[in-house]
DNA sequence: GTTAGGG
DNA sequence: CCCTAAC
């Protein structure tokens, strides 16, 4: 189900359509709702006179019994605790300058939210040496400083309303008009970009050298364990803009220069593993067939 | 949780 | 980087 399209943008600003769907959805009411209330509370659900603290568990989890109506559903708005650490890193603000005013509109609906996404509030990155060829790219200085933890006891003693909403049923509810166009849908934290560095990239071919172009959790565990900021998706990612980085002239490259005696080594694995997989779908397609004639010799 | 690709 | 279908 496509909720909605909206635009992003790339490193080089330019426009890309996403399409958003329900996994994303409740980042956006929370926005949207964070935003009509003046982005100073936060919201909670109640049912049964019970707090829903966390979103993945069931109703049963939380202690709240399903056989009963859906009627004692209601919300609290609680103002952000001013311990929260609202303050945003430097590299975050990438959004289009405007005559927003960043200060009304917190970028953090949640403390929860804050704990899930401070690891991206590093700055630029200090550049670091490869010491040998094992584990060498570490994050230390990569990790972001480690936050506050703001005690989240004290939030329901802080609860200004809480309002009950008996007659709303479930259907009722879920049709609440949404803002149609959240003054920024941009405000959905993204990680902060942070580009390979030449180690880092010399680490990753020497991984994949080894391991190939389909293990790319094994290549994060070999070459990037240290680096709580390189997922192996991102290191799919990675080769894959190396890739073509390497197959493009010199002058279209940007960022910093990755030697050429690295690239070369990319467009040479790539092909190496290439041909691998090519051999083993071979292998595999090889061995059904000779699978298929047993089968029937079976059945007779 | 991983892989693999398009966005 | 993000998002997500497939596995």
């Amino acid at each position: 189900m496509v909720l909605e399209r909206r635009l992003d943008y790339d490193f080089y600003g330019h426009p890309v359509q996403i399409k958003r769907r329900a996994r994303s959805a409740r980042r956006s009411v929370m926005e949207a709702v964070t935003a009509v209330l003046g982005g100073g509370l936060r919201v909670g659900v109640i049912l049964q006179g019970k707090k829903v603290r966390d979103d993945n568990k069931t109703l049963l989890q939380a202690g709240i019994s399903h056989d009963n109506q859906l009627d004692a559903l209601g919300f609290t708005l609680e103002p952000i605790s001013p311990q929260s650490p609202t303050s945003l890193c430097a590299a975050d603000s990438r959004h289009i300058p405007t005559a927003d005013k960043p200060q009304l509109l917190p970028r953090y609906p949640s403390s929860a939210a804050i704990h899930q996404r401070n690891q991206s509030c590093s700055d630029v990155l200090p550049e670091h040496r490869v010491t040998s060829l094992g584990n060498l790219v570490d994050s230390d200085h990569d990790s972001a400083p480690s936050p506050v933890k703001t005690s989240v006891d004290k939030r329901l003693a802080d609860s200004r309303a809480f309002v009950t909403v008996p007659e709303m049923g479930m259907q009722a509810l879920s049709l609440l008009p949404v803002p149609q166009k959240p003054k920024r849908p941009e405000t959905v934290q993204r990680r902060i970009r942070r580009p390979f560095s030449v180690a880092e990239v010399e680490a990753l071919v020497q991984a994949v050298e080894k391991l190939g172009t389909g293990r790319w959790r094994d290549v994060k565990l070999r070459a990037f364990n240290n680096a709580k900021h390189r997922t192996y998706v991102d290191l799919k990612d990675k080769w894959k803009t190396l890739v073509h980085t390497a197959r493009i002239s010199p002058q279209q490259r940007r960022g910093e220069p990755v030697p050429q005696e690295l690239l070369d080594r990319v467009l040479t694995a790539h092909a190496f593993w290439s041909q691998h997989q090519t051999k083993q779908q071979l292998n595999k397609q090889h061995q059904q067939q000779q699978q298929q004639p047993q089968t029937c010799l079976l059945l007779q």
